[in-house]
DNA sequence: TATTGTTATACTCTATAACTATA
DNA sequence: TATAGTTATAGAGTATAACAATA
């Protein structure tokens, strides 16, 4: 039976599990840094590639970015080439973004150089704890994918 | 056995883990958000919590904070109280940062916060999961804890 | 009246180059 | 000569309030 004191003790572990995988194997923050974009602009594309075309209130509103600075965000993206902009039909006071093919291939090389850092990473380990993980990993990814 | 395609795939499981857990979980730069204090800032307590007192450019170097923006960063975590300077014996070039009382609890604050937030999501979850990742989570951990 | 997106503006955070002090 | 930290400064990102257009 799942009582109170697990709920804690997994919580201390998804914590513990959350600072290790950042400063040992990808930091997020760090990654976004020396890319061609700024750091909130890739989050607007990472946002766009999760949920498909969005209207800009509801980017800001997920992102925790200001509407007015959606503004000039789009803006940027726009004339770079990563994101188009059109109107709803159905309420003309919304404005739709929707990423292009040269934002999808800034992720996927984005992702690509992640990836090959965490295999530089993982090649450090012991074969019996990469056999490990390897049973783990996607067990636990289905769980984690239940919530929300 | 071991094998490259192994290693795609558990880098591909670890990335898709850091997804879920940052867009479902907890999501780091989000939670730097609305504090007392700027990311930046919060970021050198946490790098003084994990490595203890530090020369101000190693937590530069560690946390791609340029050097001269170190300054004013430190200047504003000691009038707040979160951090100590003071001076290196050995070199007299170098200050040491170190961080206060006030700071620990500070970040026990924020851990805390972040926490019961962690517990609320994982309430959604079956007992049958929750069973699971309970005994995967720390051998997880012990296995990713080993890296670097 | 509420909501979407924009403008204007001030504030904060950041990056670069040049400087001082010590090694 | 190389390194630690600082100063000066320009640029990039952000938050707030006020506005126009639409619902």
């Amino acid at each position: 039976m799942v009582v109170t004191e697990d709920l804690n003790n997994i919580s201390n572990d998804l914590f513990t599990l959350l600072l290790y995988l950042s400063s040992r194997l990808l930091n997020p923050s760090i990654m976004l840094k020396g890319l061609a974009l700024p750091p909130s602009h890739v989050k607007v594309i990472f946002h766009l590639a999760k949920l498909g075309p969005c209207p800009v209130s509801q980017i800001a509103n997920h992102l925790i970015i200001s509407r007015p600075n959606m503004t000039p965000i789009i803006d940027k993206l726009i004339s770079e080439g990563y994101v188009d902009r059109y109107d709803d039909p159905n309420d003309r006071r919304i404005i739709m973004i929707k990423m292009t093919e040269k934002a999808h291939k800034f992720l996927h090389d984005v992702e690509s150089d992640a990836k090959a850092q965490l295999i530089e990473k993982l090649k450090l380990l012991e074969k019996d704890d990469l056999e490990k993980i390897k049973v783990i990993l996607p067990q636990l990814n289905d769980i984690v994918q239940k919530i929300k």
